[in-house]
Formats: structure tokens, C-alpha cells, sequence
DNA sequence: GTGCCTCGGGG
DNA sequence: GTGTACGAGGCAC
């Protein structure tokens, strides 16, 4: 009799059980109960396509491999008709007993010579498995079988059949947290090998445990002592297996916290065997380290932000501190860690160091909990686990999303590229985009317009492929793409391409959902909006990953002649901005802003009605702003050439500033003070003159030593070790006079500085602001290298120079001219 | 500019 | 595990 069970997906794995592989899906089901399901009817393949007339069945079928005394066939073959490059082709899936035999035979079988291709001989097997049965992790899943003995943790349901049960998603999986901290006697030291772990923290949001391996007096409830490090890990390990998190999460824990954990383990012989198949925390260690439990996702959280959310983010330093000061708006506790050996060592109270190591736990959990929306829309979009998910680049995912995809067009995928290949598509690069340089100077009324989702729209408008371009079909009537070099770059008008439609699906999909979000409650809204923020940036990538050296869907031209309709259709509407009486000011990628001179914002609006009127499928032009005056200043910096600076005011007084140094903290605060006066006084005020005024004031304070110390700090943060400077710039010398004070300092320590007046080079001169007394710092040196490089090129383009800001009016001189 | 090397995160 | 690695920035040349 044939059970039936709803559960949802987390973990998948393959055993290969009586010489048959065993697909195990670790998951939950419907009612909150652990479960692996178990299914060992699905075969491992690939496809062949034999070169054209040749008939290679036969010789396939009776092929025969001995290698290292294995031998290794063919089970079965299939004549199939696929699609490649979205054209018609007959194929031959060939099938395996084993999934480790196809590396084998389908290395053996380039020696054919009617062979023109092996396919798809390199996608794992479980996520074939996945692909095939569309089955997506989260996603309620029903199986009908039975429950039996298994060598597992959780029970065991041998699945007849899978199948995928509606769309309900599994939105709140069980977390734990877990964080370490380890005997550093010497300055930031790691050696596993050599030092213990002093204590171990796990959290979740009904659990919280600190365990440590010496005794003190404390009142912290969670702090539990044990005898010995080997404890300590015995403790680990039964609560994970007494929790039964669905999720283990730590921060940096895929190449700190587990590997650590492992070594020290296996120091006493302890087996890490936490996988719910009895197998051992598996430690990969190659370029990047990574930590496998069979069955419990490990979600390095720091991974997932710096690999798919850091573009979003403001921080550039990926700590813990940064991430969670933004993401959660809390901090790390502020503990000098180098006491903690010291602690150690002379047996003294470790309390505060427990708060500090339950809070990293905290924060990683707090993290992992407040992604998981987006995580969970990952998964269901890409249909890879959450594990997957974690550690795969943009690239990737949109690779796997359309490895996911090509079945429904009966696409067969193409190859990854050979080394060989990879190097040559390297060398490759090509024209970007179009950037009008601002001409600099103030101006009023601006609009600002910008293509949606420029390159995405284009992609789909254009049916911009590798299996429609350049088609047969097409080649007497097309429309060519606008090349500059005249390159003759075609697409296909006559049947929509596989990645159009797909990049045409998600931003469809996005928009719908974007109408949707307008009237949500907040927990729906966060789901959406993640939804959203998902399928734009992986409608976003598509243009990248089709110039990724490293991509299946690989094509420098469709890279190329994306960019060449987004610089023509920038130029257009730059061209008939300027013929409708606008004044275009400044335009990048997708971007136009224009001033409105004679024209009224009803004109402005009109026009843009006009060039949507003729724009292609999804491509839109969109109201961004109207500003009341904005300011543009010229700047060449950088490699990229000209680096655009403008501050733009709104029509409720915002300021919007863009290119400025202002954020750049290695400037002292009343460098970035008098730069955002001075814009807020030209552009709200519209009174130059003042602006003037006010600088001068500024630099005459500065002269007369009324501006307080604190903001003249400069802020720098090192780079490396104090000892690896060749160039000692300011920041490195007062780092040298924090160390010789007996401070810790290091790469990623924030220096504070402040010059001071005197003869002597400039970084001699420097001081930690607790050794200054009085206003004694180097006023020249903060007007002529702080405040006037803050605010020159803003002058300049008001007619001003360097001179007017630096004269000295006489009545100030005298004192007090405001 | 190119090519090689290191480091990020973590104590 | 039917695999396969990153990517930015600094420094030397």
C-alpha cells in the first residue's frame, strides 16, 4: 500500500545504494516533521550529437570501457529531437548506470569520429534530478511510497514517485547560529592547529548558549561550563543534534568557524559526524574553503552579502561590524580580543567576552534571518538549494537559471568553455556605453529621464540571442543592429530567442509584482519586494553573462550589440531632446538630464510620451526627477576617464549629490562641512556671492584657530601591517606611535589624526587628537589641502578662483566681519 | 598598462 | 562529485 506525504525540499544528495544511485531529499514536511525522501529511479545521462549522416547508435550501444579493472557501458540509448542554439537537431541521450561513469565514457567517446558534440555531461546529478522532476527547494513537493529502515537520523520515505504540489513555500526554516573564539596569545593569530577554541556560542531565537572551558564568577544565564575543549565540542555537537536546525549559520563560518571546529575535533579524535546520514562535517578546502553537513544547509551569511548583496550595500568592508551596523543598524561589542588569551591565561573573569562572542552569533543569526526573503526567492527562481545559492556568483546563477529553463524549449545546453577558450575570450573586450559630458556651470529646471532596465529591454525588445542572431531566415530583410565598426550583427524577427523570452518573462514578472507591492502589509511586502529586487538584478546579468568568459551562453557579439543599441538609443533621445528646444546637459548609459529653458514640465512629459511612442516592446523611458537647479563640475580622475560630479537640488529642497568626495572619510569634517554648505547655499539660496563669503569665513577661522579640533581629524584607515609601508604617509606614523604605546594596531584600524603647525614634514607633524593640546593644528595645511580642494571646482564654475576664496579682507583681519 | 600576488572574512 | 571555482587592489616591471 503506497503512502502519500507533502514535504518541502532543503538538501539534496545521492548515495549509491545496491549499485543503483539513490536520490535523498532532506526536507520537512507539511507538518513541521524532518523527513528524507528517497527515490532511485532516476537514470544518469547526456546527449550526444553525431556529426551530420552519421550513424552512431549501434557503435554506442555496444561500447565497452575497462579502466583501473572498472568497466563501464552504456545502459540504454535514445534517438531525441532537440534544439540547439534554437535550431532543430537530432540527439541521442545516452544513458549510464552510474553518474560517476559519464566523465568516463563521455571522456572515451571524443575519440569517435562521427561524434560532433557531447552535452550536458557535467551538470550534477542531483541538480539534474531537480531540473527533470521540477522539483524547486522550498517547494511543497508530494511523494507517494513508503516509510522504511534507513541508516538515517531522520525517517526515511522510499518515493515511487515526486512531484511537485502547488507553489506553498516553506518560509521559516529553524536557524542556528553559531560563532567561536579562539586562543590568539600572539597579535591576531589563527593556528588552529596550535590554539584552542576558548568558547563557543550558539544562538537562535529561543536558544542561546555560551560554552566555555574554564570556570569564573558570572550571572549570565547562557554561559555553561564545561571541563575540557574536547567537551566543548561534545557540546556542539548535541545541540545541533538535539535543535535539529534546518539552517546553521555563523559569519565567515564556511572558512573560519567549521574548519576550525574540524581541526580541533579531530585533535581528539572527536568525529564531527552532524550530517543526517551519519556522515562528517566535510571541509573542502581550495581557493575558497567551504563546509558541507549533509542535510543541514550551512548558510555562510558573509558569503551570500559579499557575493549577491554587496552591490547594494554603502559599506565597502565586509566585517561584521559594517554589515550589521547597516543591515540591522546594531554593532559588534566593543572588546579588545587581545585580552582575551591574556585573560585566559591568568584564569580572570571572561564575562564580557562572553557577551561579545553570543552577540557575533546574534548578529550572524539576525542577518541569516533578515536576508532569508531574498534567499528563499533565489531559490525558487534559480531552483538551486539554499546551499547553492550561498556560494554562487551572479554569473552562475543566471547560468543555472537558464540550464534550469532549457528543457521547456527543449534546448539543449551548450558546452563551458575549454581553458583554451577561456583565454582567448579573455582578450576580448569592447565599446561600453555612451557618456555627454556635463558642460560645467549652474543650471536651472532640470528633468531627468532614464531607460528602465536599459540592457535587459534591449536584450528582449532586440531578441538579442545566440540562437537568433545572425539567423538564415532573416539575413535579406533584417534590421541590423548599430554597430560603429558596420560589423554586420543581425536578430532573428521572425521567432523569439530563448534568452529574450526569458529576460523578457522576468522583467514582466517584476513589473507585475512592483504593481502588486503598491497595497501589501508588511510581511508580504518583504517577500515581494525581495521577489523584485531578485528578478531585476538577475535580468540585469544577462548582459554581463553574455561577455562572461566563462559562460555557456557565451557571445561577444550579442555583448557587443547590446551596448551598441543602448548608445543609440541614448544618443536619440539626446538628439531629439535638443531638436524639441531642451538643453541637454548630461547624459551616462541610460540617463538624460536636460534643462527646461523656454519649456514647461508639461513640454518635458510630452516629449517623453513622444519617444516611448516609438520604443521597442518593453523598453521605456521614465520620469527619474525635476529639479529645481542643479550644479555640474567637471573632473578628470581616475582611469575611467572623466568621472562625473553633480548636486542637484529637488523641488522640496533635497539635496542630491553625486561624485562628490564628500562621503570619502579620509577628509576632515570640516572639509566635507563647508563643501555641503557651499553647495546648499548656491543652490537653495541661489546666492553666490554668500557661498564665497562663507568659504572665506571658513579659512579665516581656521587662521584664527576657532574651529574646534574635532573637526579637523582626519580619518585613514591601515591597509596592512605598520612594518609593510614602504610609503609612510601620516596615518602610518601615528599608527607606529599608537603601537609604541602598547596599542594594538592593524590592518582595517582606523587612524585618527590631526596635522599640527611647525616646519618639520607633514608626518611628523602628525598626532593622535588625544596628544593634541589647544587648537595648535596646521591651519594652512587644512585650507590649502582640505577646505579649498573640497570646494575649488565648485568656484571655478561660478567664475571664481582659488585666490578670491584665500584673500583676506582687511575688516576680517581686524576681527569680526560677521 | 600588464601581469603576478595577496587578501578578504575570521581571533 | 556527471564540477569548479573568485575578484579587487596593490605592487613590480
Amino acid at each position: 500500500m503506497a503512502d502519500k506525504i507533502r514535504f518541502f525540499p532543503l538538501d539534496v544528495m545521492y548515495k549509491v545504494i545496491d549499485e543503483k544511485p539513490v536520490i535523498h531529499l532532506f526536507g520537512r514536511t507539511a507538518d513541521n516533521k524532518q523527513v528524507c525522501v528517497l527515490y532511485d529511479n532516476f537514470e544518469p545521462y547526456f546527449y550526444v550529437i553525431p556529426k551530420k549522416g552519421s550513424d552512431i547508435t549501434e557503435q554506442l550501444k555496444n561500447l565497452k570501457i575497462t579502466k583501473n579493472g572498472q568497466t563501464y557501458t552504456i545502459t540504454k540509448v535514445e534517438a531525441v529531437k532537440k534544439k540547439h542554439f534554437g535550431r532543430d537537431i537530432d540527439a541521442i541521450k545516452v544513458f549510464t548506470k552510474l553518474p560517476g561513469d559519464i566523465p568516463v565514457i563521455s571522456s572515451e567517446l571524443r575519440a569517435l569520429s562521427g561524434i560532433e558534440s557531447i552535452n550536458e555531461n557535467d551538470i550534477l546529478f542531483t541538480r539534474r534530478f531537480l531540473i527533470d522532476n521540477n522539483i524547486v527547494p522550498l517547494t511543497l513537493c508530494e511523494a507517494e511510497g513508503s516509510f522504511g529502515p534507513q541508516n538515517l537520523k531522520v525517517p526515511a520515505f522510499k518515493a515511487e514517485k515526486i512531484e511537485p504540489f502547488g507553489t506553498e513555500t516553506f518560509l521559516k526554516p529553524r536557524i542556528l547560529s553559531v560563532d567561536i573564539e579562539t586562543y590568539a596569545p600572539l597579535y591576531k593569530e589563527i593556528a588552529p592547529e596550535k590554539n584552542p577554541i576558548i568558547m563557543l556560542s550558539l544562538y537562535a531565537k529561543d536558544f542561546q548558549k555560551v560554552f566555555v572551558w574554564k570556570r569564573f564568577k558570572t550571572n549570565l544565564d547562557y554561559v555553561e561550563f564545561v571541563d575540557s575543549e574536547s567537551e566543548l565540542m561534545d557540546k556542539f555537537k548535541d545541540v545541533i543534534e538535539s535543535y535539529k536546525p534546518d539552517i546553521l549559520t555563523g559569519y565567515f563560518s564556511d572558512g573560519f568557524d567549521l574548519p576550525y571546529i574540524k581541526v580541533r575535533a579531530g585533535k581528539y579524535k572527536i568525529k564531527l559526524d552532524l550530517g543526517l546520514d551519519f556522515s562528517e562535517l566535510k571541509v573542502s578546502k581550495g581557493k575558497v574553503t567551504t563546509s558541507q553537513i549533509t542535510g543541514i544547509i550551512h548558510l555562510d551569511i558573509f558569503k551570500f552579502i559579499r557575493k549577491v548583496i554587496s552591490g547594494t550595500l554603502e559599506t565597502e568592508t565586509y566585517n561584521l561590524n559594517a554589515v550589521a551596523s547597516e543591515l540591522l543598524g546594531e554593532k559588534k561589542y566593543d572588546v579588545d580580543l587581545n585580552e582575551l588569551s591574556k585573560a585566559w591565561d591568568n584564569e580572570t573573569e571572561l564575562n564580557e567576552f562572553c557577551e561579545y562572542n553570543l552577540n557575533d552569533a546574534r548578529l550572524s543569526y539576525n542577518l541569516a534571518e533578515k536576508l532569508m526573503p531574498t534567499i528563499i526567492e533565489m531559490v525558487k527562481i534559480t531552483g538551486l538549494t539554499i546551499y547553492d545559492v550561498n556560494r554562487m556568483g551572479f554569473s552562475q546563477l543566471v547560468e543555472w537559471y537558464l540550464l534550469r529553463q532549457a528543457p521547456n524549449f527543449n534546448e539543449i545546453a551548450p558546452n563551458r568553455p575549454s581553458n583554451d577558450e577561456i583565454m582567448k575570450r579573455r582578450l576580448q573586450t569592447y565599446k561600453g556605453a555612451f557618456v555627454f559630458e556635463p558642460k560645467p556651470g549652474l543650471y536651472d529646471n532640470i528633468v531627468v529621464f532614464d531607460y528602465r532596465s536599459l540592457y535587459p529591454t534591449i536584450i528582449g525588445s532586440h531578441n538579442i540571442g545566440l540562437g537568433t542572431i545572425n539567423c538564415g531566415c532573416c539575413e535579406e530583410e533584417a534590421k541590423l543592429a548599430p554597430m560603429e565598426d558596420n560589423k554586420k550583427i543581425w536578430f532573428c524577427s521572425k521567432k523569439k530567442g530563448f534568452i529574450p523570452t526569458l529576460i523578457e518573462d522576468l522583467i514582466t514578472r517584476r513589473t507585475r509584482i512592483k504593481e502588486i507591492i503598491k497595497d501589501q502589509t508588511d510581511e508580504k511586502f518583504a517577500i515581494l519586494d525581495a521577489r523584485q529586487n531578485i528578478l531585476k538584478l538577475l535580468a540585469n546579468s544577462f548582459y554581463g553573462y553574455l561577455g562572461f568568459f566563462a559562460a555557456r551562453w557565451y557571445s561577444i557579439e550579442c555583448a557587443q550589440a547590446t551596448t551598441a543599441f543602448g548608445r543609440y538609443y541614448i544618443k536619440d533621445v539626446i538628439e531629439k531632446a535638443e531638436k524639441s528646444g531642451f538643453k541637454v546637459l548630461y547624459s551616462d548609459t541610460d540617463s538624460i538630464f536636460m534643462a527646461l529653458g523656454e519649456k514647461t514640465k508639461q513640454d518635458a512629459e510630452k516629449f517623453s510620451e513622444k519617444v516611448n511612442q516609438e520604443l521597442p516592446g518593453l523598453m521605456e523611458l521614465e520620469f527619474e526627477g525635476f529639479y529645481r537647479a542643479g550644479i555640474f563640475v567637471s573632473a578628470k580622475m581616475g582611469a575611467y576617464g572623466a568621472k562625473k560630479k553633480y548636486a542637484l537640488i529637488d523641488e522640496n529642497g533635497m539635496l542630491k549629490i553625486k561624485g562628490f568626495e564628500s562621503v570619502r572619510r579620509n577628509w576632515s569634517m570640516i572639509a566635507k562641512e563647508v563643501q555641503e554648505k557651499v553647495l546648499a547655499i548656491i543652490l537653495k539660496e541661489r546666492d553666490n556671492e554668500k557661498a564665497v563669503e562663507y568659504a572665506k569665513k571658513v579659512v579665516d577661522d581656521l587662521k584664527n584657530k576657532k574651529i574646534p579640533l574635532e573637526k579637523v581629524i582626519i580619518h585613514t584607515q591601515l591597509q596592512k601591517e605598520i612594518s609593510e609601508y614602504d610609503a609612510r604617509g601620516p596615518h602610518v606614523a601615528v599608527a607606529q606611535r599608537l603601537k609604541n604605546q602598547g596599542v594594538n594596531v592593524g590592518p582595517g584600524s582606523m587612524i585618527r589624526f590631526v596635522v599640527l603647525q611647525g616646519s618639520d614634514i607633514i608626518r611628523n607633524r602628525s598626532r593622535l587628537p588625544e596628544e593634541v593640546k589647544g587648537n595648535n593644528y596646521d591651519a594652512d595645511y587644512y585650507i590649502n589641502n582640505q577646505v579649498i580642494p573640497a570646494v575649488e571646482r565648485i568656484f571655478n564654475v561660478l567664475g571664481y578662483t582659488k585666490e578670491d576664496l584665500l584673500e583676506i579682507k582687511e575688516q576680517t583681519k581686524l576681527g569680526g566681519y560677521f
